[in-house]
RNA sequence: GGGCGAUUAGCUCAGUUGGUUAGAGCGCUACGUUCACACCGUAGAGGUCACAGAUUCGAAUUCUGUAUCGCCCA
């Protein structure tokens, strides 16, 4: 059985041989993966401490958030970061990876609200704000286990006794004290703004959570008659809307103060698309430049008046309100759409509002929370959205007031969150200035003291910074950090002069913990706000007794994760743990991110502790379905890594996502469903995705997803979600462990010897030369964030090189006495660096082949053998030992390897049976002759042969298939005369012969390109030259050899 | 509308500074269970490198444009 040695006493010294029995033909990871990770726990792996010997290495966790449980994309996020790790621990740094999860305020107030009204059909209004927030606590709970449960089944090497929350007391501490300096510096505000509400959730979600869905709308042209219109005028003036039910907080109609030169810029525009547009798009914009003129013609004179209209103070009277409203001149107006005029509704639409500022609009707030019509809305008061439009629309058209009505597609911006329409809305909130903290967060980037890997995605965050726009942090919301500001308002300037100098005397505001600040607000009366640096009671108490009131919401969830790389390590206090691993060495994470996170995290980071928050910055690939779209919780495409751990393995799993993390793009995961009752696959599809039960397709049996909630539904046994991406993995882990298998079955009276490197054989010298190779390039490929490259380096060296000539040779040399020592000694090395190369990719089945080592030869090495460590996580990283890097030896090797391949080839196109042994001669230099006889019994040991002769004079059998290896100056000739199949042969011989005459045909046409003869380099053109001749020999032997066997067949 | 990226074998993807016949895994074909491994071995078939131009002796690779797809921003 499996395990690690950890367990066990201290090793002994003494070679135990392994017997076959002992060790079963397949890798049980679900047996030895749970027992593994006990002996890691027990022996502290993976905890770090402050440790003043050793150079630091830290890594913050990218914090899952509790809303869900983990999908492969935070499966890959999380192996990439424990490869690091892992490797860097090796590397003998003290490594700590710093693990915790995000609350993440809004999605998880979402789910738990929707799971409420699902299932008890209660909203969070009926439960109260203490017991909503009671059942959240409950929600994270269960789903951060469920989380650190995924993330210690992958093997990850978190430090689990420093585990975090974004909300827990240290993450708090550091939030209060982060806004409180803030508020001091004057760079939190507090302001109406036009924010975007969610009116499901009744909070303002960011730009950042909102997205824009084109849906079918309309265009609705309505009158508003002019008061008092003189003579010559028009007596009402035209707009169309999108919303007409906004019009009820209209506070004016703009016209383009000077339609004429907007015409003229339109024009000159379009004549310079024209200018370089392709002949398709010219028709195109020639038709849109005679609409315009046609325009322009029509209603220029109209536009005029109505802008000298608007200049002269005429005013509009608002339909279905009593209000008049201004006409007036503003550049937002377009001359070129609709009627010309625009509707403007400041409090519910960002255009307008910023039209609102410029000429001093009165702003009318039409909307309740909710998302219905307020008083404002006069007789439309309590309506939804949609009623109102309707009722607005048709009593418009009552009044003969309703003009032309346009389809249109309309672009509507949704949340993100609970996928319902956003309503622009005004409201109180809280801002970060952002002009001197993205500043510097630019900087740390532009001077690369961040370093951001691959560094295309260094514009999209200057990009986003340098717009500096200001941060709103407030969120109407329940679940998360309080905004830590009590606030007075309404009150008058004696009032406010009197309470400031009250709260001047409590104790926190001498201690320095209180701050506070007076406004005055836009009704003229005055405000005062109160900043409390922590938590605490006495002094809030105090505060309240004053009448002061905490503010209601709630901050941005980024706030505090924007703290993590120094909140988790303690700040502010200053404490060791932050002296030692801040600034931390990389992040890893996803580019959706890199904005409101990685952005703000450098800004906090350089505000708060004076010092980035880390040197360097990875953004992985996504991982998409086999549709190409992410996977996310909501689209119930995300696929459990632990459905793949249970059929695959935690090394399956890990080895297969860093195999496929190229820096170049995303990748692809077509999945299927395992049924639970026939075990065929499922395609997963759009369609069955989300669905909470699936009827199999083949043998027509009802099976549950992830989905599944009801009792009912969990009564059908659960189908994993599998996809074949990972076979290839499993596969590797198989071949690795059979391959250390063999070498361990072969171990028995093993000694621990030196060895000379230049006496040994070719390939003892050949793999250790490899070995170093390897171990250069996986050590820099996993430095370098270059994940795919060194898992298949490692792939292509473990299969290829060492399971398929090195142990293939060893098999024959283990059974010879002479040659049997010296060949254990090696190949215990190459298992050993092979091992601890591995581990980071594939940590279990690595650790668990060590023990076994650790048994069957407990000190090895080459060329000075030493006893191993007891574990192979905390054991040492290779160092490439640069004395065995021998080109010369890996080109010799691979003459070898042409032979075998050769043989090879001649008996699969004879259809020689693989028991068969043929006999071949080899035709070689003398210098090639010395170098492959030592390699004699290997050479017929893999290809099946008996060499009869070997060297210069060597010549062709009778009956004879040959094969001419021209580039190494070697033929191989196989005796047929036992097997001959002349059809097979002369077939084999006209295709070889076809293909030569191909390349050589290639090469002399370009030969006899003057130009390329004289421009190429020397050395290119003489490669070419040399690489032809040798052809033609080989055209011209392959010619003897087929006039030959058709003599011979006659 | 702007930015970034992708397009290579049936599928999923590699492809270094431009230079022999463009690679891998899966799938496919043929043969094979001699005791590390059938989650295996050996051999093989399969590609107009999205399209059109340009640069170059030479382009999957550099440049320009087009198409399609994806993401981000407005």
């Amino acid at each position: 059985m499996p395990t690690t040695n950890a367990s066990n006493s201290q090793p002994s010294s003494d070679p135990q041989p392994i017997d076959a029995n002992e060790i079963p033909n397949r890798f049980d990871h679900a047996e030895a993966a749970s027992q593994i990770a006990a002996a890691w726990d027990a022996a502290g792996c993976s905890h770090a401490e402050v440790n003043p010997d050793k150079p630091p290495f830290c890594v913050v966790i990218p914090p899952p958030n509790v809303t869900g449980a983990l999908h492969l994309g935070h499966g890959l996020n999380n192996t990439l970061q424990d490869i690091v790790i892992r490797t860097k621990r090796m590397q003998g740094f003290e490594t700590l990876w710093m693990p915790g999860t995000d609350h993440a305020g809004i999605a998880t107030q979402a789910v738990v609200e929707r799971r409420l009204k699902e299932d008890e059909n209660l909203s969070r209004h009926d439960l109260g704000r203490d017991e909503l927030v009671k059942r959240i606590w409950e929600w994270k709970a269960q789903y951060e286990t469920r989380i650190i449960g995924q993330l210690k089944r992958m093997g990850c090497s978190c430090d689990w006794q420093r585990l975090r929350f974004t909300l827990d007391d240290t993450c708090a501490a550091a939030v209060r004290a982060t806004f409180f300096d803030l508020f001091g510096q004057r760079m939190i505000y507090r302001g109406k703004r036009l924010v975007n509400w969610d009116t499901f959730l009744q909070t303002a979600v960011s730009n950042d959570e909102v997205e824009n869905v084109t849906q079918k709308g309309h265009f609705w042209h309505f009158s508003y008659p002019v008061i008092d219109a003189k003579p010559g005028e028009p007596t009402s003036v035209e707009i169309a809307t999108t919303r007409p039910e906004t019009m009820l907080g209209d506070t004016a109609v703009a016209v383009h103060p000077n339609p004429e030169k907007a015409f003229d810029k339109v024009e000159s525009e379009l004549r310079a698309k024209l200018a370089d547009a392709s002949d398709k798009e010219k028709a195109d914009v020639e038709k849109q430049l005679e609409q315009l003129a046609e325009r322009r013609t029509k209603m220029l004179p109209g536009l005029i008046t109505l802008r000298d209209m608007a200049a002269d103070g005429r005013m509009l009277k608002l339909p279905l309100t009593d209000r008049e409203i201004p006409l007036i001149a503003d550049e937002w107006a377009k001359p070129e759409l609709g009627s010309g005029c625009v509707k403007i509704t400041p409090a519910h639409d960002p255009n307008d509002y910023e039209v609102g500022l410029r000429q001093d609009l009165p702003m009318i707030n039409i909307l309740n929370t909710d998302g219905t019509l307020n008083e404002e809305g006069g007789k439309y008061a309590g309506l939804n959205m949609k009623q109102a439009r309707k009722a607005v629309v048709a009593d418009l058209d009552e009044l003969d007031l309703l003009g032309e009505v346009e389809d249109r597609e309309i672009e509507l911006p949704h949340s993100d969150r609970s996928k319902t329409p956003i309503e622009p809305f005004l409201a109180d909130q809280w801002f970060v200035k952002m002009d001197t903290l993205a500043q510097s967060a630019m900087d740390a980037v532009s001077d690369e003291r961040v370093k951001i890997f691959p560094e295309r995605y260094r514009k999209g965050y200057l990009d986003w910074l340098g717009e500096k726009r200001d941060w709103p942090v407030s969120r109407q919301l329940w679940w998360g950090h309080r905004i830590p500001i009590w606030s007075v308002t309404g009150i008058d300037a004696k009032a406010a002069k009197d309470l400031v100098a009250k709260l001047q005397k409590l104790p926190a505001a001498t201690t320095g913990e209180l701050k506070e600040q007076t406004e005055t607000l836009d009704d003229g009366t005055m405000g005062v706000f109160v900043c409390l640096r922590g938590e605490d009671a006495a002094a809030q108490a105090e505060i309240e007794s004053l009448g002061l009131v905490q503010d209601p919401d709630v901050l941005d969830t980024w706030f505090s994760s924007a703290l993590w790389p120094h909140s988790t390590l303690g700040w502010p206090e200053k404490t060791p743990e932050l002296d030692y691993f801040y600034p931390t060495a990389t992040l890893i994470t996803s580019r959706d991110i890199i904005t409101l996170w990685v952005a703000r995290m450098v800004l906090m980071g350089l505000n708060n502790v004076g010092k980035i928050p880390f040197d360097q910055v990875f953004i992985h690939p996504k991982i998409l379905d086999g549709l190409g779209e992410t996977m996310s919780k909501s689209k119930g495409n995300g696929v459990d890594p632990n459905d793949v751990i249970d059929k695959f393995g935690p090394d399956a799993l890990r080895y297969g996502l860093a195999r496929i993390a190229t820096d170049t793009q995303d990748v692809r995961m077509p999945v299927q469903y395992e049924c639970p009752h026939c075990g065929k696959l499922i395609d997963q599809t759009k369609k069955n995705r989300s669905a909470k039960t699936v009827d199999c397709k083949f043998c027509k049996k009802t099976f549950s997803t992830q989905w599944a909630e009801s009792e009912s539904d969990k009564a059908h046994s659960r189908a994993p979600v599998v996809s074949e991406r990972f076979e290839t993995a499993r596969n590797f882990v198989n071949k690795l462990w059979n391959a250390s298998r063999f070498t361990l079955m072969n171990m028995e009276g093993y000694e621990a010897k030196p060895l000379e490197v230049a006496s040994l054989p070719l390939e003892d010298r050949w793999l250790l030369s490899r070995l170093a190779t390897v171990t250069d390039q996986v050590t820099k490929g996993i430095e370098t964030y270059k994940f795919a490259e060194a898992s298949r380096i490692l792939y292509d060296f473990a299969w290829d090189e060492f399971c398929s000539f090195y142990v293939e040779i060893a098999k024959p040399r283990s059974a010879d006495e002479a040659t049997r020592a010296t060949t254990q000694v090696v190949m215990a090395h190459g298992l050993d660096t092979l091992l601890r190369l591995l581990h980071p990719m594939m940590p279990f089945v690595t650790e668990s082949i060590w023990s076994y080592v650790g048994k069957a030869a407990p000190v090895r090495g080459v060329p000075v053998p030493a006893e191993s460590s007891s574990m192979l996580m905390t054991a040492a990283w290779p160092q490439a030992d640069a004395s065995h890097h021998d080109p010369a030896i890996e080109r010799q090797f691979a003459e070898f390897q042409e032979v075998v391949g050769a043989i090879r080839s001649i008996r699969a196109s004879q259809n020689i049976a693989p028991r068969e042994i043929v006999p071949v001669a080899i035709r070689t230099s003398e210098s090639s002759q010395e170098l492959l006889s030592p390699m004699k019994t290997s050479l017929e040991s893999l290809a099946n042969c008996e060499v009869i002769t070997l060297g210069p004079d060597a010549v062709a059998f009778e009956t004879d298939a040959p094969l001419s290896l021209s580039s190494i100056d070697i033929d191989v000739h196989v005796d047929l005369e036992k097997f001959i199949d002349v059809e097979a042969e002369l077939a084999r011989l006209e295709k070889l012969k076809d293909q030569v005459i191909k390349q050589i045909t290639g090469k002399e046409s370009k030969l006899n390109n003057e130009n390329f003869v004289a421009r190429a380099p020397e050395e290119v053109v003489a490669k070419e030259r040399e690489s032809l001749a040798e052809l033609k020999q080989q055209l011209a032997s392959v010619k003897g050899d087929i006039e030959r066997l058709q003599a011979k067949s006659g």
